[in-house]
DNA sequence: CGGTAGATCTCGCCC
DNA sequence: GGGCGAGGTCTACCG
């Protein structure tokens, strides 16, 4: 990993067009050639990047570049695609090199592949009577979540959300339309079920016949003894 | 902005909870409290952070971590959310600070509202004897991108995408649905126009009577004039 | 402040 | 490689 802190001014040429005029700015650049351009602020996202992989090749820069007081010019450009990032380097404040090794990665915990292990887990959280059929039921549109059986012996599909939109909404009619049109299935009925359901969310759902279900994670969570083996 | 590079762990707690076992990673600390945690690959995504506004706080690690040898830790607090980043420190191996002044920011051009002008300006790009009624007409679902009048004074929403999915299409189905409420508007026909559009798109499109339109950016780009005008 | 939608989205999974 | 969905999404914009 290189750093560098210098003045300068990027242009990136590729989906779109981008331009940031001369600033200092850090330069970071990866050990698979991937850079990235940040500010003293804003967020994780960086003023401007390229995604590995990539190669930096640093240039000589033209006569009207060197006329305009550029010490450097760096072109990285992506190994997959034609996009570009040109940088023009008119003063170097910092540059070192670092050796990082590989990282062992992140272990997460509480994303929406968790709140599903436990809602199958804890399925009569549901209602009472309510048995699993299966998790991750693949249609030819997209897996559903979850689909259950109720208990009348009737089928239905869960879409499980950490926020409850009005997308998902959107997206458990799609599967319900499909699904009752199988007739070893039909009828279905749906529940969105999430951590926190927008009103909008809750007034498509219920003009479509879908049920809404709020879920505590940390409730489900504290019933499960498995949660406590994580870290 | 301060770079620091150690052999550090990093727990987040918040949202969820993240877990980073020990290694070497670059730590950038910005003037606004927020803190990036890098590793030597991967995209421009951090593999931990904090989002600002946030608070770091140097603590002395307790009896247990001295034990294990950490030397320093981090409490990063957001001033908004109760969400923490915590980094256990091991070892330094580079630490500086920099003065790098507030960012111009970023000038852009290709992303969708360029497009919008565009095809607002060039509405025979859809057919002869388009005329536009209006960009980005507000509805109470949210706006809908142009609204225009076909050859026969028919009403055509207009749905605009780089690339065409079939988030797009229901996107486009809603506002249909609700401009066909409106007597005054009624019938409103759509069009989903994308520079790309997904096979799945264009079927469920086709199943509802969308009409799709391709879009060729650099050539309508190329009609307009003031395009050379950004740079 | 909430609602809506865009993004050089990125990332990960499964077919 | 394409399709699909999640994300600590983030960010901008408008009511």
């Amino acid at each position: 990993m290189r750093l560098v802190l210098a003045k300068c001014s990027v242009d990136y040429v590729g989906r779109l067009k981008a331009h940031l005029p001369l600033a200092v700015r850090l330069l970071l650049v990866k050990a698979d050639g991937s850079v990235l351009v940040h500010s003293d602020g804003g967020s994780y996202k960086p003023l401007n990047w390229m995604s590995p992989p990539a190669t930096l090749r640093t240039v000589t820069p033209g006569e009207a570049e060197l006329e305009e007081g550029v010490q450097e010019q760096w072109v990285v450009q992506s190994a997959k695609t034609d996009d570009r990032l040109i940088i023009n380097i008119y003063e170097q404040l910092h540059d070192s090199s670092h050796d990082l090794g590989v990282d062992p990665g992140l272990i997460k915990d509480g994303v929406e592949a968790d709140l599903q292990r436990l809602l199958a887990e804890q399925i009569h959280t549901l209602g009472d009577g309510y048995t699993l059929i299966r998790r991750e039921y693949f249609t030819a549109i997209g897996p559903v979540d979850i689909l259950a059986r109720d208990s009348n012996g009737g089928t239905v599909a869960v879409e499980l959300k950490r926020r409850g939109d009005i997308d998902g909404v959107e997206q458990l009619t799609r599967y319900l339309e499909l699904l009752n049109r199988d007739p070893l299935l039909a009828p279905v009925r749906g529940i969105f079920a999430a951590q926190q359901i927008k009103p909008q969310a809750r007034v498509l759902a219920a003009d479509r016949g879908i049920e809404c279900v709020t879920l505590d994670y940390d409730a489900m969570r504290g019933v499960d003894d498995s949660a406590s083996r994580l870290f």
